[in-house]
DNA sequence: GCCAACGTTGGC
DNA sequence: GCCAACGTTGGC
């Protein structure tokens, strides 16, 4: 009788586990790469046409460079030698599947980034473990992630350890409008 | 769905 | 080169 309008279908079908929703992106980044795999200088290189950053295989890193929009700012970390915040880029391509993804899942993707400004200074991973406003920091905390966010008061505080005026920043950023 | 084994990353 | 951290894989 109530029964009657009872469906199974009331009950919610097991579905797959949803994704992990994406970061919301606050504008700034970490990207970290290997010297000798691709440097700054090799992303300087590339000029106003920047790199696709490829070879990123871990979902959190991924996730992260979904989250990604244009303009948003990134510093560049060379790991393994130097160990240093090196440069800062820009995203100039939202995410897009990594060409060198060969799973054939289709699984993986990438931006595209462009080199912004140097740092005059590098900071370096001790400056900023040094530095207790940094300590909660991606690159302190979940140091083996190779695309982390940045929040906004780290990004200034590294800048400002860098020696990198913000007024140069904005300046580069003419270069895009010009392209 | 748990968890041990394994592989990779990356600082030291 | 070592090893800690940690993501992934696969057996159960």
């Amino acid at each position: 009788m109530a029964k009657a309008g009872k469906s199974p279908i009331a009950t919610a079908p097991a579905r797959r586990k949803a994704a992990a929703p994406l970061p919301v992106s606050t504008g700034f980044w970490l990207l970290k790469s290997e010297p000798d795999a691709f440097s700054w200088d090799a992303l300087v290189a590339k000029g106003a046409a920047g790199e696709p950053w490829t070879g990123v295989r871990n979902y959190t890193a991924r996730n992260n460079m979904k989250a990604m929009r244009l303009g948003d700012r990134c510093f560049f970390y060379h790991s393994n030698e130097g160990l240093a915040v090196v440069g800062i880029a820009e995203v100039c391509a939202l995410a897009h599947p990594d060409p060198t993804d060969d799973s054939g899942s289709g699984r993986w993707e990438c931006v595209d980034v462009r080199a912004l400004a140097p740092m005059p200074k590098p900071v370096t991973l001790s400056d900023v473990k040094a530095n207790p406003k940094l300590e909660k920091m991606s690159l302190v905390t979940s140091f083996r992630l190779s695309v982390q966010p940045v929040r906004p008061d780290e990004f200034a505080e590294v800048c400002r350890m860098g020696g990198l005026d913000p007024k140069a920043l904005q300046q580069s950023s003419a270069l895009k409008a010009r392209k």
